[in-house]
DNA sequence: ACCCAGGGTTGGC
DNA sequence: GCCAACCCTGGG
């Protein structure tokens, strides 16, 4: 067993960061990283090398530690790549802090949010299945249906005695005994078939991922919207945090309101058009601000406003 | 025991 | 475009 360990400094990025605030926002890539003893634990797959990171941060902007373990040689540089990708740490994130400065209707939206950053998925399709399930479901409750599915199915990688687990492979998870009826054991209900039906769709193309990867984001839209359970707001979350196509603006209900609340004088608008609207006007900054807006609205006490009374 | 809601999507009209 | 139905767990 090789182990080894860096720190990623304030100084490396523009920008704020706040680990423990971007991992527990909720954002639909993935649960988040097993927590433990003031750390966070994921295997990532690196050159197909499996390297647990155990990764800690004091608070908003202290040195990020990193320690990883791996039974081959692996170069830190290449971890700490793949951090700063998941992260989003490489964005210039002052860019997002001025566009709020300068439009009013955002002013108070940046203190809720001091160094939350987008959380992406490892790999696209452990996005891709979170996402769907996410749809009509809780955040506790698709959390753990993942979590376990990772546990029952996924790779696993032990270290000092813990055992660890990656998200199963598209082909894994076609092969699962009983595929749909199995899944639902994970207390993913009728998204099991959506999920399956879509992982056949994902393996039945040449090279899906890298397909969505070069398409533009209006493109990569419509094709991922051509697999089940995939609608609008699924299909930009997928975008955001699979893809890093940071014009995705998933409309779910609450950003619904939020938006109708901030731009609309109130007034009820289709999730459609909520959309078009913020693609227009927010451009490439729509995604970090549908994310900002919904943890805003989650600790501002908003969404209690704009609860509808019946 | 019953009812409701959860970061929606689908299929029917 | 609008609307009901979809599974299922946790909480009133």
């Amino acid at each position: 067993m090789i182990s080894g360990h860096f720190t990623i400094e304030n100084n490396e990025y523009f920008g704020d960061f706040d680990l423990s605030l971007t991992m527990n926002s909720g954002q639909t890539s993935q649960p988040p990283w097993i927590y433990d003893n003031s750390k966070y634990y994921e295997v990532l797959k690196l050159d197909d090398v499996n390297v647990l990171v155990e990764v800690s941060q004091e608070g908003l902007n202290e040195d990020v530690s990193v320690n990883y373990y791996s039974d081959e040689d692996v170069d830190c540089d290449i971890i700490r790549d793949k951090l700063f990708h998941i992260f989003d740490l490489n964005y210039d994130i002052t860019e997002v802090y001025d566009y709020l400065d300068n439009n009013h209707e955002l002013k108070d939206v940046y203190k809720f949010n001091k160094g939350l950053r987008l959380f992406k998925a490892q790999f696209p399709y452990e996005c891709i299945i979170s996402s769907i399930c996410s749809a009509n479901n809780s955040i506790k409750r698709w959390t753990k249906s993942i979590s376990d599915i990772r546990i029952a199915y996924g790779e696993e990688v032990k270290v000092n005695g813990k055992k660890y687990h990656l998200f199963p492979k598209e082909e894994v998870f076609v092969d699962l005994p009983d595929t749909c009826e199995g899944l639902k054991a994970f207390g993913v209900g009728y998204r099991s078939t959506y999920m399956i039906n879509s992982t056949e769709v994902i393996l039945s193309e040449n090279d899906y991922h890298k397909t969505i990867d070069k398409l533009s984001y209006y493109q990569a839209f419509n094709k991922i919207s051509q697999l089940e359970g995939v609608g609008p707001k699924v299909a930009d979350c997928i975008l955001l945090y699979g893809y890093n196509k940071h014009e995705a603006y998933p409309v779910d209900v609450w950003i619904n309101r939020i938006t109708t609340y901030l731009y609309f004088k109130g007034e009820k608008a289709s999730n459609k058009k909520i959309m078009s609207f913020a693609q227009e006007h927010f451009g490439e900054y729509a995604g970090y601000i549908q994310l900002y807006l919904f943890n805003y609205a989650r600790l501002s006490g908003l969404t209690e406003k704009l609860k509808p009374r019946k």
